[in-house]
DNA sequence: ATGATATCAGTAATCATTACTAATTTCAAT
DNA sequence: ATTGAAATTAGTAATGATTACTGATATCAT
């Protein structure tokens, strides 16, 4: 019950706040691999989901079919490239008030949101015009 | 190359505009077949897909790890309920001014976003106080 | 009617993620 | 330091959603 130490779990925290692009489970098996040669992605995969579950780290479905993880917790916002399908952080304070404009009209309990917003980020713009 | 008509694409489409849940492929699977016993659950995926690439159908990925369906395609939100994961509308005019709010200190162009409200529904909220 | 081709049903394959299991590691109590 | 219960691991199998393949069928312009 009682959580305990591993080497493994350190080492993908560690990971995880050295980046900020928000990697998949498997660039974190990639690069934790380089230290843990022997860690199993099914390893990564449950420190991920049990850090997510603690709050030590966000799960980001971005809608990629794939799940990024972010090591910074406070409230944010991303930006999803069309082209390359990097996820990167936005500059925006949080917008509490929507919630409350949402909440009109509608008869059950909001708590929260998701905004993920769309576009091509700066190095596929510069590459389109090529 | 040019698109044919098909009995099953045209059920599938007509039962999308009779429901306002967004349901899965699945539970659109289990209803047409009421009508085509023999239909595929592929045939479901290929014509969801098909459609929303035609701008027919909206795909949502709301966070529950399975693809959601609307017929509805004028910009709208949604509410999703953390207790059941049922998808609901909400009436919200569509919010522009996030994305420019979004663009300030950005180097990439943003198009668009999504934004998903959770909370706990009418419904869920009814059942809890009992 | 016929022929080209889009679509179908059925099934297999893929991909991300989770579950299982026997072996190893952690750590509090001795 | 040793022990032993419990958490964690590596390795692998299983799951679940979605997509791809294939030979048969349906559509539709000629």
């Amino acid at each position: 019950m009682a959580l305990k130490y591993s080497r493994q779990r350190e080492a993908i925290k560690e990971f995880m706040m050295t980046r900020k692009d928000h990697p998949t489970a498997d660039v974190v098996y990639m690069n934790v691999r380089q230290e843990f040669p022997n860690i199993s992605l099914g390893t990564v995969y449950r420190n991920l989901t049990l850090l997510s579950d603690m709050g030590e780290l966000l799960r980001l479905r971005v809608g990629d079919g794939v799940d990024h993880f972010d090591a910074t917790t406070t409230p944010h916002y991303h930006f999803i490239c069309k082209e390359c399908g990097a996820v990167s952080d936005l500059d925006l304070s949080n917008m509490q008030s929507i919630n409350e404009a949402a909440g009109k009209d509608f008869k059950g309990r909001i708590d929260g949101h998701v905004t993920y917003f769309y576009g091509t980020c700066e190095h596929c713009l510069k590459n389109s015009s090529s």
